[in-house]
DNA sequence: CGAGATTAGTTCACCGTCTAACTATCCGCC
DNA sequence: GGCGGATAGTTAGACGGTGAACTAATCTCG
């Protein structure tokens, strides 16, 4: 059984078919894992309205799963979304405008700001926490227990290779 | 042998240790993607130098694969690229500025536009697509090629069902 | 103790994308 | 033939991100 993305490299080789540096299943592999990102990221989308956006939850996300208990600065958020403190603070401003967390002066040290989810914001998290937890489960449905096993076995494999 | 999200995951596990929505394979498989696709981009961003960008490259890349050789419309090359047409207008103008593609009007539909490469824009794309695929090589280098192909066998059942 | 280096957060200017209008051209149908 | 609706490309305005400059607080060590 053919994928669209079989087609698509089947193409590409008889376009590099004498090109030895070309590896289908490399591309294949990398260009899969690219259309299931972006399935999912259209998923997501679809799951937020009324001016709440994925980015809004994945700031409030990183605060909620934050080792110690939902208390962070600002850039410790900054880097466990992937963004910079200056991104940070544009999303605090708007979390903060909706009520859903708290800015607090750090009485130790005071450069430092504390970030606290209110309880509207601990609401609002428990609300698209599953949803979007669907979507990723609905995204790999096409495999069983036991190849999302191998699945992660593969994957990490990847990983030790590029973490060294 | 664990990788940084094992280690992750392991700390969600407990988190929702009573919750049995979530799937820690799910999420470990799906984190673990995102992560070799972040390394990719930072690889190919490091490539890219001089005022040549990756999204050049790209919108250049969709050009020169096209089923008919080398030839396209702006709305073609938007939908190969997955961003808007306005995206692309916008490209295309640093392009043609940078006289690696031409915009030549098609006589048969007054309103379409066809672009092709310059000898130039050839030159540049034959200069950064391999080293685009040495990163991506070097990206899944964890693994042996049959293991690639058990990869793909994977991925192949995840977008089959997707693509429902 | 105090001057210089470092660190946390914010502000600023710029960039690339998006959505939504807008212009020009083509097609279908009476 | 010509009018209404579709289609191709561009333009305008807003948004969210980046990197660099800036402010305030803390640390380091002579």
């Amino acid at each position: 059984m053919e994928d669209s993305v079989d087609q698509h490299v089947a193409r590409w080789a008889t376009f590099w078919k004498d090109e030895p540096a070309f590896a289908p299943e490399v591309e294949g592999a990398l260009v899969r894992m690219k259309h299931i990102q972006r399935w999912i990221d259209r998923a997501d989308l679809s799951i937020f309205t009324e001016g709440f956006t994925p980015q809004d939850f994945k700031t409030l996300h990183v605060l909620m799963v934050q080792p110690w208990p939902t208390e962070a600065t600002p850039a410790q958020l900054a880097e466990a979304a992937n963004v910079t403190r200056a991104a940070m603070t544009s999303r605090l401003d708007r979390l903060a405008e909706a009520g859903l967390i708290t800015r607090q002066m750090d009485g130790a040290d005071r450069r430092r700001i504390l970030v606290r989810p209110t309880q509207e914001g601990r609401k609002m998290w428990n609300k698209y926490i599953f949803k979007g937890m669907a979507v990723d489960q609905r995204a790999l449905r096409g495999l069983s227990v036991e190849e999302l096993g191998q699945l992660n076995g593969l994957l990490r494999k990847v990983l030790l290779a590029l973490e060294e």
